[in-house]
RNA sequence: UCCUCAGUAGCUCAAUGGCAGAGCAUUCGGCUGUUAACCGAAGGGUUGUAGGUUCGAGUCCUACCUGAGGAGCCA
């Protein structure tokens, strides 16, 4: 298929924009879209993009046959076409490179009477939305997107390379993982099931199976959330741990994201250049991590109150809300880990603090610059009459638990694991103000268009 | 679920209760180095919906719809 796409027009070697510096003085083929049109007089400037960045081409009426000149003098923003040019190094061009077109074979025209909706001007989340799949063309979501991805591989690179089995857990499930959240349900046959909100409890399973385990994939939240942190749909990265504490799995966290951030300034500085984020805030992300107690980081709330720096005092025992986590982060120049919270404002399997059960050995890690928490961990309960006590507690009936009680039946060892939500992180490291862009087709509370 | 804000041309926004406008986009014309190019011209409107107040409503009032930001909850 490309092969009689690209010859009809050049003969020219196809390359992308993106490695259009290793082609300096060769004349090439590019196939992609046509991002902006200038004109000069005789002077054409069409800017083109391919998916791996965008580059200025310059047409002097005087360098191509009149038709050539006419075809895109006329052309129209986001038509495909297939361009032969030749590059050339000028310190004027934002890339380093222009291209001088030769020719130029439009692939898809579009129509004058219904151009590109989405200009080079500024528009409105609303109207973004709506066009998200032409939105996704600008140069800064492809970044973004880009980023995305190198986020995702580096995680994964991180679990593969460190001994770690990717097991995925069921998408559809019976009954809630931690009978807190509101979930989606679905019709299974006349039965009521359940989208997914955590693989957590079925990677408990496999850890006992395979040792050191991760999963990685999709997770849905039915609450009502409408903020720049929450998704109803959102990718997750868990790992799980067996023969493992707290104090592992933290130092596993921090080792983590220090991978995943170091990959992305190695590989994706251009796109974070596009995006405008600050590379210097993520050179400093490196081990150690600050390590904060919860009673600590009440006593820091507690002291910005008195200061004013707070407008709602905290209320010791409670779960942290958004501004006193944007508070405590904006404390550091890197991740914060916050551990041992109050055993009753967390899930029922979390192991309680040797040293003082009212603390559950668990962890919250709040990434800096206000974006909160990116990652929720803990120490799981491993007493098999302990766990059962807690479901009861937390009255939860005991049969869809069954199966999870045999963990604790059958050799059951400490173990520990964590969550990270990838578009919390995305947004962080990419320094965006809401994580609608951080994933292509973002589901929030009021939209599922397109 | 609660609080706050917004809805006017395809898009982004103006318009003291008194003739509905600009920039961008589109079309036409000009310009041989433009960087969201620029300059000139043209076309483009049921002011979210339904009521109400008024001589007169885009503007004031009521209800509703839609969206956004935040709270709670969470990753």
């Amino acid at each position: 298929m490309d092969e009689t796409i690209s010859s009809t027009t050049s003969t020219a070697p196809v390359t992308t924009i993106a490695s259009l510096g290793q082609h300096e003085g060769q004349t090439v083929t590019l196939r992609g879209w046509l991002y902006n049109l200038r004109e000069s007089g005789k002077l054409l400037f069409p800017i083109f993009r391919d998916g791996t960045g965008t580059v200025q081409g310059i047409v002097p009426k005087s360098a191509v046959p009149p038709e050539v000149f006419e075809r895109i003098k006329t052309l129209t923003q986001e038509s495909s076409v297939i361009v032969r040019g030749k590059v050339r190094a000028d310190k004027r061009a934002p890339g380093g490179v222009e291209l001088d077109v030769e020719d130029l074979e439009i692939v898809g025209r579009v129509p004058e009477d219904a151009p590109f909706p989405i200009s080079l001007k500024e528009h409105g989340v609303d109207f973004l939305m709506e066009h998200r799949h032409l939105w996704i063309r600008t140069p800064r979501q492809a970044a973004i997107l880009r980023t995305r991805a190198e986020i995702m591989r580096a995680a994964q690179e991180y679990f593969d390379t460190h001994g770690f089995v990717r097991t995925d857990p069921p998408i559809l499930t019976p009954a809630a993982c931690e009978g807190t959240s509101t979930l989606f349900p679905v019709d299974y046959f006349g039965d009521e099931a359940y989208l997914t909100q955590s693989g957590q409890l079925y990677i408990e399973s496999t850890a006992m199976a395979l040792g050191k385990v991760y999963s990685f994939g999709p997770t849905f939240r039915a609450e009502k959330s409408k903020t720049r942190r929450h998704l109803t749909e959102f990718w997750m990265i868990e790992p799980e741990v067996a023969f493992a504490g707290l104090d592992d799995i933290m130092v596993l966290a921090e080792e983590f994201l220090s991978h995943i951030v170091q990959r992305v300034l190695e590989h994706r500085a251009a796109d974070l250049k596009v995006i405008g984020r600050d590379a210097t805030k993520l050179e400093a992300i490196r081990p150690p991590f600050p390590r904060v107690s919860y009673d600590e980081a009440a006593k820091m709330l507690d002291e910005a109150f008195k200061a004013g720096k707070l407008e709602q005092e905290f209320q010791y025992g409670n779960d942290f809300g958004s501004p006193d986590e944007t508070y405590i982060s904006s404390q550091f120049d890197r991740p914060v880990m916050i551990h041992r919270y109050p055993a009753d404002i967390k899930a029922f399997y979390m192991e309680p603090d040797p040293d003082n059960a009212k603390f559950a050995l668990c962890v919250d890690v709040l990434a800096p610059e206000g974006y909160g928490e990116i990652i929720g961990g803990s120490q799981r309960i491993d007493s098999y009459d302990l766990l059962k006590q807690r479901i009861e507690q937390h009255g939860l009936p005991l049969a869809p638990f069954e199966w999870y009680l045999d963990l604790r039946r059958y050799g059951s060892v400490p173990h520990a694991g964590f969550g990270m939500g990838i578009e919390r992180a995305v947004a962080w490291i990419c320094g965006l103000d809401h994580v609608r862009e951080t994933i292509p087709f973002a589901r929030t509370l009021n939209r599922i268009y397109p």
